[in-house]
RNA sequence: GGGGCUUUAGCCAAGUGGUAAGGCGUGGGUCUGCAACACCCUGAUCACCGGUUCAAAUCCGGUAGGCCCCU
């Protein structure tokens, strides 16, 4: 098996652009690494490649799941190395692109999840308590004190009894990380100035045709580019705001996604050049090409 | 020209004599089932000069900037 190439790097690098060029020089097909673009109806937000973007390039994993749905890193996991087999039987390349650093890295590397088990929130527990539980199966060092979802999935995770490994530093598949990057000012001028444009490309026409979701939908309010929608439709926001708050949260993510692929992945970082992008298409073409020879 | 108020970290801001709360942002980090999530870490000698005091961001005087009122 040839290496999947997996092009990561925080949101709005052109990620989506470098994926299509380079699986038309490769002969590949892409599978989407990001966990919004799952989701049917959200497009614009979402910064999806358009139809047109993808140039007939076959994306996998884009638009499977509606709003209402819940998707998860196991969903993920699984769907994700469905695809990885298809593609590979029809002897094409596989490029997975993406943001979502868990997703790729659970579907790639060595993660173990079980099917259909039991989840309690322990509502009546408070963080000290749950950590006591979590001692008597001596479980230990306790990671992450405060962070109560963590904390509420490991215990769930004793009870049931799941094997809890540490694999995460094996990866199943021959990869190649493919990281875009640019300067802090750069970027964050980038972001900005994309959710503008998203805006002036109808997102709040999206956001109106997906309000009567909200209440139920977990993905529209947890999603950046959507969730600050929701004290707008309550006229409790102004546009203005809610602009700024999606700009402001996208470049907190893009912070975050660094930490993750630089320590979570043996990333090949690439400078990008954004006034001639085709030199940044030929420097990782070139870089994939030495790899393989 | 006269009078009053004000000046604390990038921003907002508490603190009125005993050696600087907090929030936001920024930067860094964690990461096996909500991950575009959640969580952790991160900064100042208080506009400047001088005085009072054992001790001043805190009191007094002056200088500079800002705001307001009067003429």
């Amino acid at each position: 098996m040839k290496d999947i190439i997996v092009i990561v790097g925080p949101t709005g690098v052109g990620k989506t652009k470098l994926s299509v060029e380079l699986a038309k020089k490769l002969d590949a097909e892409i599978i989407n690494g990001d966990s919004v673009s799952i989701y049917q109806d959200l497009n614009i937000g979402s910064a999806k490649p358009t139809i047109e973007e993808r140039e007939n390039i076959p994306h996998h994993l884009v638009d499977i799941r509606k709003v209402v749905e819940d998707y998860s890193v196991f969903d993920y996991q699984k769907d994700a190395r469905k695809a990885i087999e298809e593609i590979e039987k029809r002897g094409k390349r596989i490029i997975i692109v993406g943001g979502t650093g868990l997703y790729i890295k659970a579907a790639l590397f060595d993660y173990q999840f079980t099917e259909g088990t039991t989840y309690h929130t322990y509502e009546d527990l408070s963080n000290k308590e749950i950590q006591e539980k979590i001692r008597e199966y001596s479980y230990t060092p306790i990671p992450a004190e405060n962070n109560r979802k963590r904390l509420v999935r490991l215990l769930n995770k004793l009870e049931n009894e799941e094997t809890i490994t540490n694999n995460k530093d094996v990866c199943l598949y021959p990869i190649q990380v493919i990281g875009l990057t640019t300067t802090r000012e750069i970027l964050y001028n980038r972001i900005n100035q994309r959710v503008e444009k998203m805006i002036e490309n109808g997102l709040v026409n999206e956001i109106e045709s997906l309000k009567e979701y909200y209440p139920s939908s977990r993905i529209l309010n947890s999603g950046i580019g959507y969730k600050e929608f929701k004290d707008y439709l309550l006229e409790k926001k102004t546009l203005k705001e809610v602009i700024e708050e999606i700009q402001k949260n996208s470049r907190r993510f893009a912070k975050r996604q660094y930490t993750f692929f630089n320590h979570q992945f043996q990333t090949n970082w690439f400078d990008v050049d954004f006034d001639h992008f085709e030199n940044t298409i030929e420097e990782v073409y070139q870089f994939i090409q030495k790899k393989e020879s």
